[in-house]
DNA sequence: TGACTTGTTCAAAT
DNA sequence: GATTTGAACAAGTC
């Protein structure tokens, strides 16, 4: 799923594949997944034009137009990017493809459609306007502690809200839990400026991590959740059982024989 | 076949 | 009004 590693990574291809060249042709499906926009607007913004930079904040891509303007893309569930060299391989799922004038295409995949597609002027303002937070790997652990402390939720839930801080997802926010040896249901307000500096500090240094790996679980062994989200599994610090609980209507998964609840 | 999944949004409750 | 909770949504997977 892809939290803000993911979206990191998304943002690195692009950097890589796509910028820079003269879009020729544009392709749009799924009219409900639209943000503020138009498919005609998107369709006529696009054409003619080039991708030119890329910024992330939390879950969500901003691709910097040549002639102005944003592209924007959030990735819900299962959304995906993909530089094709022919036309013909077309990935399963596209939902935006932008063809290069010179070769190649650029494809915004979502095989579930949850995610969205937008033009957005002022990236500040739109944030601004949604309400996001910080973005994780950039709030200060002042500010972070400033945000969080006196709210009355469990800490999963405040962690995965992107009004405090955007970018944490379902899955990281089980493994930061976990480093940190705090149950998801301790309530954030209980937990101090010492325990809420913990949580800040294994945030980043376990989304840093993940970043520097392009995301990829297969080299996140260090960690123990991410890509391995299941109940009953041996706790490799106590050798306790993981749990499965429903906590704030979204799964989770803990120890807790190592995972202390503070209530 | 239907239960399950998650990021976001909105309505309801506090 | 601000904060918190919970349900709804979408659709593919198993």
């Amino acid at each position: 799923m892809p939290e803000l590693p993911e979206v990191e990574s998304f943002r690195r291809y692009v950097e890589e594949t796509s910028l820079n060249q003269e879009i020729s042709g544009v392709s749009f499906r799924n009219e409900h997944m639209l943000l503020n926009t138009s498919k005609a607007k998107l369709v006529k913004t696009l054409k003619g034009n080039k991708l030119a930079g890329t910024l992330r904040h939390g879950k969500y891509l901003f691709i910097r137009l040549a002639k102005g303007g944003h592209l924007l893309l959030h990735f819900g569930l299962t959304g995906d990017v993909a530089y094709v060299d022919e036309k013909d391989d077309e990935p399963r799922f596209t939902v935006l493809l932008l063809e290069f004038k010179k070769s190649g295409s650029f494809a915004f995949t979502d095989s579930r459609q949850m995610g969205k597609v937008g033009l957005v002027d002022d990236v500040n303002k739109f944030l601004r306007n949604k309400g996001w937070g910080p973005d994780a790997l950039q709030v200060t652990k002042d500010e972070f502690i400033d945000r969080f402390e006196s709210r009355r939720t469990n800490i999963k839930t405040a962690l995965m809200n992107q009004k405090l801080v955007a970018g944490v997802g379902n899955e990281f926010s089980d493994e930061i839990l976990f480093q940190c040896g705090l149950h998801p249901e301790s309530r954030v307000d209980k937990l101090g400026r010492k325990g809420l500096e913990n949580v800040y500090k294994q945030m980043v240094t376990i989304l840093k991590k993940a970043v520097s790996v392009n995301a990829d679980r297969d080299r996140l062994s260090q960690y123990f959740f991410p890509g391995n989200r299941k109940a009953g599994l041996e706790c490799p610090r106590c050798g306790g059982k993981t749990e499965f609980k429903t906590v704030g209507g979204r799964s989770a998964y803990f120890c807790p024989s190592c995972q202390e609840l503070v209530a």
